[in-house]
DNA sequence: GCGAACACGTGAACC
DNA sequence: TGGTTCACGTGTTCG
């Protein structure tokens, strides 16, 4: 790990005066807890890049990042840097000439400086620091590159991530308003001027676009940028909203964060998404036993801990509550005749209120509930999970395999023999393994021996096999052909 | 596929008289719903072939079978045969000599023709046909070698595949009785005398092991077999029954099988698996709500559709009931004095009743449960929910990965030039697929130059890559060192 | 009217 | 002793 900024006291004034206190924080603790060189690079999927420009170019969004899962050997996983694409502000006529040069002038180089500290302390090379490149680091640029040594581990809630579990999109009007979910992102994006950000799930993580402009929820953006980024893509049947309704998310003062729910993509047949109106919520749907003392309609806490504290919180909340508040349609009118037993009454009230609340929330994560009866619905519960147990056991076993796979080395012997000026070294590794078997196989079922072969480098990291055969029958290209199929079947 | 034997009238009246009806009868849906194709053939696990024998030398097991899970591209996963070791009953006194040769007189080389035509169906070759090594087939080692060609898709329901989802092993005293489980594997094992057949949930595959004794359950076998098998294996912390009995499986005239439960092993944090004791079912357990009428404890019906099933049809057996058979702890007395609303009562009653029952069935399937409480249970359950999704959609992302980057394809170029008599065969692929890369890597940075590199094949499937190299000061052990240091780092 | 499903108040058991 | 949880019978609504 690199020279660590914070450190030395110009240094950390220097950067959080730029970045800010919050983000200064965020990178001690990012770089001290170790977790960005715990998580591999991952290899970048080709066609990202390419999808991620798609979505900025010609449309209202300022920039595009694709969060990738990765895993580390500690079996912890997070949301990485996978690939970006930032709209490079020179140039376009979105933003105001003069204020850009101001801004550029304003603090441009200081900014550059502190990139180039976050860059070394996350043990960048000089040569591919990118800032270097630039004459003058834009506040915009800033807050695009920093997000390259970000990192949203699944332990700590966060928006992408939460995108990323619910497999939902989530679009956030305002991203100041969730800067508890978005660690020092959030102040970095009000910095950067951006008003709308949304997180779009994937396969195997999450596209962020944002832009600074101020855009409401729309279901054909998510579908330009699920169909854009073409690899690993979410093919999204349709996008019904479950409830017919934007939903704010629970939590004082978070704001105007509104969910679109996209239907659970399972392309297993375990999870036949099909039906997925919940009907009879208009039966006993929220509109009876999960509203809220202030009228706002909770049915979906964001997080898996916001499930649970909500529920608790509960309790609180009902207490508080007024005896008239809730419409009766059903059941014993109060005929209270006495008053002794009153606080009984009250707390069997709400014990039935609190069964009910958990009743609509295991609703709300179980799909495919047959019937809006809670004896289905538990039974729908305990099917599904069954099934996701099965699944992950099989999962599991899928992956255990093809660690054993890995686990068999790759090489089996390696031999060093000296010799007068020079040495030999012989290195063997099973055939199957070898990146040319499929060659050597198809060569070997023609009866082509080798006469000579030789491996070589190229500068550009590729290696070269080299093989001369004897062409029996002069049909060289009849045997080009077979090679080629057998290679790419 | 190969010969189909059930085609000619003749070599299926042998393989029926042999195998019995039931078997042809699967043999000839397995093959042509080309299920055993559709999986790729395991690649052996080393370790697997010496834990399978380890568990069968010396003990009083007979043989022992390793099921693999194995996924299909179709998505599809199964348990089909990975590996096996069997006890040659030649030579052991356990047989009685005979009655021994009496059986192999009476039909072995009807077996071993049976056990050919069915090779042959399968696509096997004759070269690697274990029945044409045999002079004869004993009926053993007809169900031995029949397992070869068996598959449990976790599609349809069957006792390996259930011990695997469950990750409970299942000690089955009488083959016989699980065979609508156990497809016709029971019969074979009948005429086989295999009196008791256990199954070990393992990562990737169960392991069943089978003996002519009757033996009754032992925790030790378990723990023997899961030491035993050292890859993959399963290490469980202690082995508690969660309710301190054993409960015969539901379901009419499915026998004597016992579940021993083991605990859940989950080596991810989320699933802390630590207390296990449901202490509380003490106070709310099934002695109250989960009784049927014969007084037989259900607690776990034993597949997903069981438990469904089950709960359907408790309505029909309380229906049974009579008016006086609970044990009412709590509530109100009868105190009936008219008789007029006691249709309502009863249906009411009913009603409760039901949805105790998925109380309890949901207990059963969600561990961790914090406190007894049904509000809790809610809770505890929804909390696992959401953990479950996480997890898959994060195993998800894993495997999606793997599979882009598998399909990269390892060999980026091929070229083929013709020359005068012999033709030049160039392939290269990226560096880091290569099995050799780390070598590489290796002399790279100790700035060692390859000044011949050559490539060749031994007979048992090894590329050897062989490079004479400058050494330079002559300190070859040293670089000998480095580089098995960086092979096996 | 009738079956299904729910909410309610109540008595009781268990800490 | 309260606090909590449960089961029960009942009143009620909906299709």
């Amino acid at each position: 790990m690199g020279e660590k900024f914070w450190l030395i006291e110009e240094d950390k004034a220097l950067v959080e005066s730029v970045l800010g206190a919050e983000a200064v924080q965020f990178f001690v603790w990012l770089a001290s807890s170790n977790i960005l060189s715990e998580f591999a690079a991952p290899a970048g999927v080709a066609g990202v890049q390419d999808g991620l420009s798609k979505v900025v170019e010609g449309s209202d969004w300022t920039y595009a990042i694709y969060w990738q899962v990765s895993t580390s050997k500690s079996g912890k996983s997070a949301l990485i840097w996978g690939d970006g694409h930032c709209r490079d502000p020179r140039g376009t006529e979105k933003m105001d000439g003069n204020d850009y040069r101001d801004q550029r002038f304003a603090g441009g180089d200081r900014r550059k400086q502190a990139l180039q500290k976050i860059h070394a302390c996350f043990g960048g090379a000089e040569d591919d620091n990118v800032a270097a490149k630039l004459d003058s680091v834009s506040e915009l640029e800033m807050f695009y590159l920093t997000s390259m040594y970000y990192a949203f581990p699944f332990d700590k809630p966060s928006t992408p991530s939460q995108a990323f579990n619910t497999s939902r999109t989530i679009w956030v009007s305002d991203p100041r308003s969730c800067s508890e979910n978005y660690q020092s992102r959030a102040s970095l994006a009000k910095s950067a001027r951006i008003e709308t950000v949304v997180f779009v799930p994937f396969k195997s993580g999450v596209v962020e676009i944002g832009s600074g402009k101020s855009l409401s929820e729309d279901p054909n953006v998510v579908q330009m940028v699920k169909t854009s980024i073409t690899p690993n893509v979410v093919h999204p049947k349709t996008a019904p909203k479950i409830f017919g309704q934007e939903l704010s998310l629970g939590g004082g003062k978070s704001g105007p964060i509104s969910i679109s729910f996209s239907p659970k993509v399972e392309d297993d047949s375990l999870f036949v998404s099909d039906s997925y109106e919940l009907q009879a919520l208009a039966g006993y749907g929220p509109s009876n036993g999960y509203r809220s003392d202030d009228g706002e309609v909770k049915l979906f806490p964001q997080r898996n801990q916001g499930i649970l504290s909500s529920l608790e919180q509960a309790k609180d909340d009902s207490l508080m509550l007024s005896d008239d508040r809730r419409p009766r349609k059903r059941g014993r009118k109060p005929a209270n005749g006495r008053e002794e037993p009153l606080n009984h009454v009250e707390a069997e009230r709400q014990r039935r209120e609190k069964l009910n609340q958990r009743f609509y929330a295991l609703r709300a994560v179980v799909p495919n509930i047959s019937k809006m009866d809670k004896a289905s619905l538990l039974g729908d519960a305990i099917a599904y999970i069954t099934d996701l147990q099965k699944k992950i056991r099989i999962m599991e076993a899928e992956r255990e395999m093809v660690n054993d796979r890995q686990k068999q080395p790759a090489v089996t012997d390696i031999d060093l023999q000296e010799r007068h000026e020079d040495a030999v070294v012989q290195v063997s590794c099973p055939l199957d393994v070898h990146p040319v078997s499929r060659v050597i196989k198809a060569m070997r079922e023609h009866q082509i021996v080798a006469q000579e072969s030789d491996v070589s480098l190229t500068e550009n990291g590729e290696v070269v096999h080299t093989f001369s055969i004897r062409t029996q029958g002069g049909d060289a290209e009849h045997l080009k052909e077979k090679l080629t199929t057998a290679l790419f079947n």
